[in-house]
DNA sequence: CATGAAGTGGAATTTTTGTTCTACTTTGCT
DNA sequence: AGCAAAGTAGAACAAAAATTCCACTTCATG
């Protein structure tokens, strides 16, 4: 073992790269080949082979091996797995260092665990939408919804709070819609009067709702447009609906956030609210 | 070989992404389970190895390669390396594109624009929920709440979702509750039987709500513990209250973001039910 | 410049991984 | 209901990978 400290090797690419500018240890010659070469191209380090990345960084295989052990690893696949988890979560790893700090300062308080692990989600959530969110989509849907006259808001159990908001603050943009999802069970004989100058919004993520299916299918079948916002390509909702958006949110202890959701609608409401405006 | 179209296989992710999703090749159920999985988690296929993806999507390894054919590729390998790809050309430039996309490619997009504004809102709202929470009260009200036989939801207007959402997930954790809110108009006659064995939780932000507040002290004046979330110390809902806790949400273009309460009241909720399962 | 320790290259070995094959199950059709 | 076709699970196999090992080279030191 060559300048192994002994000490516990780096969980993170950041201090990985820490350490290996620092030159904490000194590395012979071949093996600082080997970390200008990974510092250079991390990404060939994190989806390359031993060999190919030996032959790239013009070293033997083994000496791959031997670097990483030199810096603590057991192996190269350690080494590795640091970077693959650079890539991983790309925007999450800023948001996990900053959790890692807050989880030291109250390491023992299990409250601020758990808020730190819900606000992360929202936030992985948000950003995922940001990147991924179809804005043209989001504009068709929101025309869709202005040239209606009234609004269904169909959801049930946990995405029913985001059509009991939308209610609420259509309401103030003065839209008129009708919520579904009342305790008074009357639903499917309210659907009955939705017309195809209406329009339906339908709210549902795994495991998919049945009864917010059954509405969907029944105010489809009635020719009223139904704008679905739905967390993937497969969910039984887009095909039963006329136009959909796609949002994934991120769950931490099984709690799903429904921030990015919420996000979406605000946007999709705003819109919506201006398309009126204009057009009147 | 299955619904291989003999056509080429996709070269890029985004190409392949639209393949799985306008299903023009109708894939058979597992092989349908294992485009979901790689629509979910990308990089789980990027990264892993047969066997691993494999278990995580609760499929065979053969599936794996099956499916890759059944695109058109020759086996799996082919379909990671497109996952990886994906990858290598997008971290490079993230930050670049985080800022540069945003602001060139949709600055004319006035939906990307508002879904900025309102994630941004929402993400500032948590930031400073982490901040300035005080752990130890969330602590206080959760054992308050834990020892309640039922606990009174009351909310009114845009806090109503998140006590919906509370109904719902507390009925999951097998806590029971009230909703408070619910059209009927019977509220006031529902707290009626509120007593000091049980709890309440009081949402309202400025301007609060006229109800909430009448609700919050007729409760309190029959000896019920009250917990209120609330956005400063000196709401009405305050004084009102035996316990309170703070939260304040941005907002944009006058849409008060809700991330930050829904973080809160998970992390309550949570508390509750680990609180009850010690003590039962 | 002799000598031991550290470093290195390359082949040998072991482990992991992707792929193929076959018996069995499900599905769709008459 | 019966039968062919399509789909699937799981083990067997082949390929490719990581790791180890050992002989050889370089370097520092007295």
């Amino acid at each position: 073992m060559t300048a192994d400290t002994g000490a516990r090797p780096p969980r993170d690419f950041r201090s990985l790269r820490e350490l290996m500018i620092s030159q904490a240890v000194k590395l012979p010659k071949r093996l600082q080949q080997v970390a200008d070469f990974a510092m250079h191209f991390p990404d060939e380090i994190a989806f390359g082979t031993v060999a190919s990345i030996a032959e790239r960084a013009n070293v033997q295989p083994s000496t791959l091996v031997r670097f990483s052990q030199a810096i603590g690893y057991t192996g190269f696949s350690e080494l590795q797995d640091i970077f693959r988890d650079r890539l991983r979560d790309r925007h999450t790893s800023y948001n996990e260092r900053l959790a890692g700090l807050r989880e030291t300062a109250h390491a023992d308080n299990p409250a601020a665990k758990l808020l730190e692990g819900f606000a992360e989600a929202a936030v992985r959530s948000l950003n995922s939408l940001r990147e991924r969110l179809e804005f043209d989509q989001v504009a068709a849907a929101a025309h869709r919804l202005a040239a209606a006259e009234t609004i269904y808001l169909i959801a049930q159990r946990r995405s029913f709070p985001i059509t009991a908001y939308m209610n609420y603050a259509l309401g103030q943009l003065g839209v008129k819609t009708v919520l579904i999802g009342s305790p008074v069970g009357t639903d499917s004989e309210t659907l009955e009067f939705a017309t195809p100058r209406d329009a339906a919004v339908a709210i549902s993520f795994t495991p998919y709702a049945a009864t917010t299916l059954t509405y969907v299918r029944q105010v489809a079948a009635r020719g009223v447009p139904v704008v679905a916002i739905t967390d993937s390509p497969f969910s039984p909702l887009v095909p039963a609906s006329t136009l959909w958006l796609e949002v994934v949110e991120a769950d931490f202890q099984g709690f799903r956030s429904l921030s990015a959701t919420m996000a979406l609608v605000m946007t999709l409401m705003v819109i919506v609210a201006e398309i009126r405006r204009e057009t009147q």
